[in-house]
DNA sequence: ATCGACATTGCACCTAAGTACAAGGTCAAG
DNA sequence: CTTGACCTTGTACTTAGGTGCAATGTCGAT
């Protein structure tokens, strides 16, 4: 027999607050198996799993619109397997964009610091000179 | 003399849309020097650099916030020195954090897509296991 | 029976950085 | 003197991922 939580229960196990539990089944994310006499959320294992599974997709970057398509692929046919690689190959493709761009951005506030660093107490403000030139995609 | 410049043009100048640089006046980053006789606005060069700093500043993460902080500190007393350089230093810690945060979010994708491939029409979808493993700091 | 902790709903609000739209005013060219 | 491109203002809307609140209902223990 499977057991059944409360929203409180499963939201602590998720480490999640009750209320973005309520707004993840408002977006139609998890949906609780049934209700009790009095009206409360029941969720079984599965909808704890499910929430996790959203913790920690999100954890590496996945919008709640990509966790969806992640959930609703149908499991284990040849489709869905392509469909979850390209999902995880698009995001890989934006971390790696991502990646890039920062460490152009380290490169630049170093700069920008040695600049301040060494002009000490003169005109320090050159900074403002150095970020004018280097125009960085975000 | 000086130049001016209709917000078009400085908006041209400065890449940026004229309902941009509007908006920039409103949450009070950047206002026109002078008003035409129509009221149209009437920006100075000293704007147009204003607006390329804003731009830059950005490029790099600075929220409009801290921008905003960059261009009240009354240039080049030690004091607004010092304050510049915290706000990079405070930026830079920024950026070397989401970089780690990053690399590590890359290595579980890439040992997701790994997975995904190996297993390639089998369930696949074990990368729902594999996440729900990695718990990384976003 | 009543207290406190929990649950329900709906609705409004938050941040950040804008964008969109409506109703009107201005300017230069033809 | 009209047309079209540009400008003005104010207000509301957008995205993403929630948070907060109010009014009300339920549950378990005392």
């Amino acid at each position: 027999m499977q057991r059944q939580f409360t929203i409180s229960q499963v939201a602590q196990a998720a480490e999640l607050p009750t209320t973005t539990v309520r707004y993840y089944e408002r977006v139609g994310l998890v949906e609780p198996e049934d209700r009790s006499a009095g009206n409360y959320r029941l969720y079984s294992e599965e909808s704890l799993r499910k929430l996790k599974f959203i913790r920690a997709a999100q954890a590496i970057g996945f919008t709640l619109d990509d966790v969806k398509a992640l959930l609703l692929t149908p499991n284990n046919t040849a489709a869905s397997c392509r469909e979850v690689q390209t999902l995880i190959e698009d995001r890989l493709a934006e971390v790696d964009q991502r990646l890039k761009d920062l460490r152009h951005v380290q490169r630049v506030l170093k700069s920008s610091l040695e600049k301040c660093k060494e002009t000490e107490r003169a005109d320090c403000c050159h900074v403002i000179e150095t970020l004018r030139e280097s125009s960085g995609t975000k």
